[in-house]
DNA sequence: GCGGCTTTTTGTTCTGGCGCAAACTTCTCG
DNA sequence: CGAGAAGTTTGCGCCAGAACAAAAAGCCGC
């Protein structure tokens, strides 16, 4: 699996790309020249692995479009997504922890444009761009809040919370409005979804399937869009009767 | 709960004390007297909260002697454990994550002796002090990572598991030789227990007895020492035969 | 050494959701 | 457009572990 997608030097990308994103919002364009000019990009198709867990951290990321899916593989071969990251963030960046490996595998949800650098740049970004520590840091700081807020629920609450609270994260942070309620931004299925809530396939087709009875939810194959947020949180709170 | 424990400054701590702790080893003994004077000093009763979880981010803290239990409680009152601190670490250091307010409460597992300084000092820290920052970003590194081992843990094991897990990392970390084998150095109960591994101290309590009878471990209340750590891992691992 | 509190143990019942199995639907690609 | 692959739905039985219950053991202060 995961064909090594091959090296595309694009022609030259504009600095206001990288203006908007936190880590380089203080810079001036001069900068931002500068570090673009130190980047490879890379497109990469859907469902490719950017790196994997327990390979030496040689580079770190920035993703310019589409979303990584962060996961895990244990000795027996199950797989449990700890993340998704949107584009604007970056990634990989085991150095800014002290790490020399990375922690974990990133892999593409959706066709994906990545921009990369040596790992040997970061302690120099570190010192010499403004802003671009704290933000990182920043980001690193919500990602912790965000697994903490994980193992809250997987310690306290039933599977039907849990993935009710997982598709609203999802469509929080990565959701598309269309007309009919808003839609995850990328494919994604309910083997996706359970390995993210600790359960099965099995369970969370049922599920699904209860909420589009109801009316919360409506899907596709590898599609979801939430209708009703708001009846949804009703049930990830556990204010709402089972829906099985 | 929680009674606030009387300021008291003590006489005047000897920098030897800071030397050996990592975010310190890098300075000299000028720098940690300087670090010592801004400091307060504070000895706390065992269960006793250092700071609440959504409360403003006022001090960062460094545990010199004792053991910190960082929890966070649902709105349904129920308790999770997230980890625990050992001496020589900081705690409390949300700024270092770009956070006004503490995202955990944290509370003293053991009588314990902590160092704090206002939040206002950090960024002077991380500027003035040679490696402050870098080994402190290396103990947040080592937590993430071991949250997102127990989030793998939760959703790949059985509760058997788990708790051999949550006990071989206690001994790990907070492990006390003994005679008879490895104590955990501060007083836990089968309800902390099963609080750091989502299940019931009814559950927590029939494996311990289960473990007792087959001579893994031995408790007395509040005290629980490992005697045979190898069979305990092979039980983490699933390579033994469940105890129930 | 006695009363009350906290912690631990043990028994019994009950159920959420997993494991297994099989059919069905939707996409893809030659 | 037809075959195969990938993804989804649904039914059924079972069991790990929670919930409920109660008693026993250990600890503390007076």
């Amino acid at each position: 699996m995961s064909a090594p997608t091959p090296r595309k030097t694009m022609p030259r990308l504009d600095e206001s790309l990288l203006m908007p994103m936190p880590p380089f919002s203080r810079l001036e364009k001069r900068q931002i020249r500068e570090i673009l000019d130190l980047a490879s990009v890379r497109r990469f198709d859907e469902g490719v692995a950017v790196f994997e867990e327990g390979a030496p951290a040689e580079r770190f990321y920035m993703l310019l479009d589409g979303y990584i899916r962060v996961m895990r593989i244990t000795p027996t071969g199950e797989q449990v997504i700890a993340l998704h990251i949107p584009s604007g963030q970056l990634f990989g960046i085991a150095q800014a922890l002290g790490r020399t490996t990375y922690p974990a595998t990133s892999v593409t949800a959706s066709e994906a444009i990545v921009l990369g650098w040596p790992m040997r740049l970061w302690d120099q970004f570190v010192a010499q761009y403004d802003g671009f520590a704290t933000e990182t840091y920043k980001t690193v700081g919500q990602r912790l809040g965000e697994m903490n807020n994980r193992i809250v629920e997987m310690a306290t609450q039933q599977v039907e919370q849990r993935v009710a609270n997982a598709l609203l994260r999802l469509i929080n942070q990565t959701g598309r409005k269309v007309e009919t309620g808003i839609e995850i931004d990328f494919p994604i299925t309910r083997q996706d979804l359970s390995e993210m809530t600790a359960t099965t396939l099995h369970t969370v087709s049922r599920l699904l399937s209860a909420w589009e009875k109801q009316g919360l939810v409506a899907s596709r194959r590898k599609r979801i869009t939430v209708t009703d947020p708001h009846r949804l949180v009703l049930i990830c709170r556990g204010e709402a009767p089972p829906s099985r």
